[in-house]
DNA sequence: AATATGTTTGACCAAATGGTCAGGATCACG
DNA sequence: CGTGATCCTGACCATTTGGTCAAACATATT
């Protein structure tokens, strides 16, 4: 009788499991085009194949539906950050974090352009997210790439400033595919393996310490 | 008595300067901070101190106001790379571009976020803006870079990717500004300074040629 | 089969929003 | 100072949109 709310943690049946999913892909798909705003709860009813009451039996509000989308990528996209290993070979843990990085702009570009779309707006709807989740992982990795710098095993950079370019490089081939596209010239049609060896080469020389 | 269109190119009495510039400043204020479709003719009126029949006085439609804006300002957006020139020193000309580029972020963080804002949803409202202003200009300037490049004067590097980075890079301050002064230690309250720091690094060590 | 529980929807509502309009206020200028 | 052009606004309208609800429909359970 009541909508299936997430306290009572009944265990869900095959409907409510399969109208569930339906509709966070499809919000994904409508939210990430549109932003919040510019999304409406009708597009993500048809986009899921439901009436838009139906939506709103499984979610109470379109909020709900934004932000179990956010909260529920979050952990998704900072996998590969939280992969990074302070006992393995410093270049490689880092190329591999840009490769996966990458990895991840070109198959989810819609999680990609989702956070893009907030935190361009102040991430009014993301609030304690960043300070509560993402902050205390980028201090703790940053704190291993200082160590890195430290004892000499990668050449002198600014850890925060590392990160940003990373996430800034990788995730604008997810929230900016339409200009790179545009402007790439006809035969590419695929931008991301020209993308990855250009990022390789990139922090290879930025990372690679100087002789002296 | 009709609403001063920009077609029979009267010239703009007082009022109307001054008025199309609050208006436009309040517009830019609100759709940089909200998107197109999240941005309200109210909040622009009111931002800009005047009435909501007022701006459509001076603009027949909200779409209007936005598209003001973007071809004002795609040359000023653009002028920093317009200014790379051919027969400089290549690194001190990538580098100045870099620096410029940065340097809007710092000054036009609304501006950039207007162009992100809108690429990140496929850029409908920019439509043939980025076939026939932007590509030519990157073509051209791709062109540049590919002569530095097979004169061994910079590193190889992919003309198209080297610019992509750069826009990312820059752009990435004032379109995630919230995040980075989230993670940035407290004791960092302007990012920009170690930005530039840090960009002059990667693109020095990125477009340094190796001996050899 | 009866009953309880879970699912779906057409019809509806109130608020927000882009835009209109008739008329009033103000300004430029002869 | 009078008159036509410009500028401005309150009131209003049509549409869109997030959300509600009672009732119908489906499914599981006994």
């Amino acid at each position: 009788m009541n909508p299936p709310r997430a306290q009572a943690r009944k265990p869900e049946t095959r409907i409510q499991k399969r109208n569930h999913e339906a509709i966070l892909e499809a919000a994904l798909d409508v939210f990430s085009a549109r932003g919040f705003r510019g999304a409406t709860v009708d597009q993500i009813a048809q986009a899921a194949g439901l009436s838009k009451p139906n939506l709103l039996y499984y979610f109470p509000t379109k909020e709900a539906m934004h932000s179990a989308l956010l909260t529920g990528l979050l952990d998704t996209w900072l996998a590969p950050l939280r992969k990074l290993d302070a006992k393995g070979e410093p270049i490689t843990e880092i190329l591999d974090y840009v490769r996966r990085k990458l990895e991840m702009s070109r198959q989810m570009p819609r999680e990609s352009r989702l956070f893009a779309n907030e935190i361009l707006q102040g991430g009014p709807r993301l609030d304690g997210v960043l300070e509560q989740e993402l902050k205390p992982l980028v201090d703790e990795k940053t704190k291993v790439i200082r160590d890195w710098v430290d004892a000499g095993r990668i050449a002198q950079v600014h850890p925060y400033h590392l990160i940003f370019s990373i996430w800034s490089l990788t995730q604008h081939y997810a929230d900016f595919d339409v200009q790179v596209r545009t402007l790439l010239p006809k035969g590419e049609t695929d931008p991301f393996p020209e993308a990855e060896r250009y990022l390789v080469t990139l922090f290879t020389r930025m990372l690679t310490p100087t002789e002296a």
